[in-house]
Parts: C-alpha cells; sequence; structure tokens
DNA sequence: CAGCATCCTTGTCGATACTG
DNA sequence: CAGTATCGACAAGGATGCTG
C-alpha cells in the first residue's frame, strides 16, 4: 500500500525492534533454515540443530508460530505427532536468513585469520604473562 | 578455493556457530547498516541508534573489529576524533543484514497481526480474568 | 570526543524432572 | 513423542563515574 513505510528500526520505540530481535537470533536462523527445506518433527529439529536445548526450541518455535513465520499441526497419533511447517510470510525471510548461515560457512577462515590478526596487536590482559 | 567447505553450522563444535552467533545480532545489524552507507563516528553512531548503550556500542563495535568487519581509524585531533567504517569483508555481509532490516520494515504489520491472532486463539494466564 | 571500569539488575539458558 | 515446570548458573545489558 504504501512505499516508504513509517517503520523505522533505528527508532527505540518502533515495534520494527522487537520483530529485528526475534530474526536476528542464531536459533531463529538455523530453524528457519531447515523448515525452509521442508516441515519438521520436532524432535528431529532437536536432533538436528546440535547444542540447542529442548527448552530454547520450545521457546523460538513457540515465537515463531506467534510471529506468523511457522505453522504447528498435531496428528492425534499415539503418541502424537507435530508437524512444524514455514509459513508464506515465513518463507519470505527464510533467503534472508540462510544468506547468513551461507555467508558463516563460506567467509569463517578469513574471520577467524582477522580475528587472529588482531589478537596479535592486542593482546589483552589476563592472558600470557 | 573450496566449493563446498567442510563447515557446518548445525555442528555443535563448528566455529561457524560463533560467527553466525555474532552477526545474528540485532545491534550489529543495525550498526552495520549505517556503516554500509559512509563512515560514522563513535557518537553518531550512539546517537542515531536509539536505545543503544555506550558500552554495549562498544564492546560491538570492537568484536566487528576483531573479526575483520568493520575498521577503525584514529585521527590525532584534539580531541580525538575516531571513525568506523565497514571493511570489504563486512561489505559482503551488509546486504545480506540490511534484508533483515528491510525485511522488518515492510512485514511489521503482518507479524504483528499474526500475534493478535495468535493471543485471541492462546490466552496465556496471568493475562485477563 | 571516544571510550573504559565498576556495580547491579535482569534475562537467558542448560539441566532436571514430570505430564498427556 | 512432544512438550511444560522449576531451579540455579551465568552473562548480557543499563547506569554511573572517570580518563586521555
Amino acid at each position: 500500500m504504501n512505499a516508504s513505510p513509517p517503520w523505522d528500526a533505528y527508532a527505540a520505540e518502533c515495534p520494527t525492534r522487537m520483530v529485528l530481535d526475534r530474526i536476528a537470533d542464531k536459533w531463529t536462523v538455523l530453524v528457519l533454515g531447515l523448515l525452509s527445506e521442508h516441515p519438521w518433527r520436532f524432535n528431529a529439529l532437536l536432533r538436528t540443530i546440535e547444542g540447542l536445548s529442548q527448552k530454547v526450541l520450545s521457546q523460538t518455535l513457540k515465537r515463531l508460530e506467534r510471529d506468523g513465520l511457522v505453522s504447528r499441526t498435531a496428528f492425534a497419533t499415539v503418541p502424537v505427532t507435530v508437524e512444524y511447517a514455514i509459513t508464506p510470510l515465513g518463507a519470505t525471510l527464510a533467503s534472508s536468513l540462510g544468506a547468513l548461515i551461507d555467508w558463516s560457512e563460506r567467509n569463517i577462515e578469513s574471520v577467524q585469520a582477522a580475528q587472529r590478526a588482531f589478537d596479535a596487536r592486542q593482546p589483552h590482559p589476563g592472558r600470557a604473562a
């Protein structure tokens, strides 16, 4: 409807901040990265995203569902089966988040090299005598 | 050098995680969003990114500098002038991060609508009697 | 101007145990 | 299987005061 929305992520009170805070999150990026491929079950996500605790996955999924980025479908099997899938809205974000994963994997070595160079220049106190 | 690197952000011990954790950060996104336009001074960043404290800005910039995404240049004026600029490496990331800001500003209304719908379905205890 | 050092509050997260 | 509830450890973050 409007070409340039009144929203400004640099304004403190802007609700955009809340959204940015949620999507610019490590776990969100990884979860949506998987869900953009196909629907996943809760425990499958938990096993695939190493280091992610079940509590945090639960919170993350609930927030993503509330924000309309992910849908949750429960099947009345025994035991119950729950499937998480990305929504159309979430799909519009997935490629941008996927770019972050790609960038990390492709540039990790450059970053590590920069860190070594920086640490060599700036030996911080507490390390080495 | 290698088309498909061995790095996997879904592995717990992968250093990619560290990088992802840093770039998937609200403040990093906002800071790099500004620096991608032109170099900025410390206090200018502080004033422009509302709600960002000086301590956190300082930490964020230092990490970005260490990771090779941002350069810091001090001019021996009185008082001292410091300029932060994006590096070539950082520039390769800036567009992806900028996409997150754009997405937030363009889809905030959809997200808010989803939240209202969700909250109407799932009235959580503690609110309303 | 461009920070650093400190205190202290708050939220986040992992571990554990239990439920439908 | 798919979670919820609770506890405790920890770290991020705000506020304040000081320095080159």
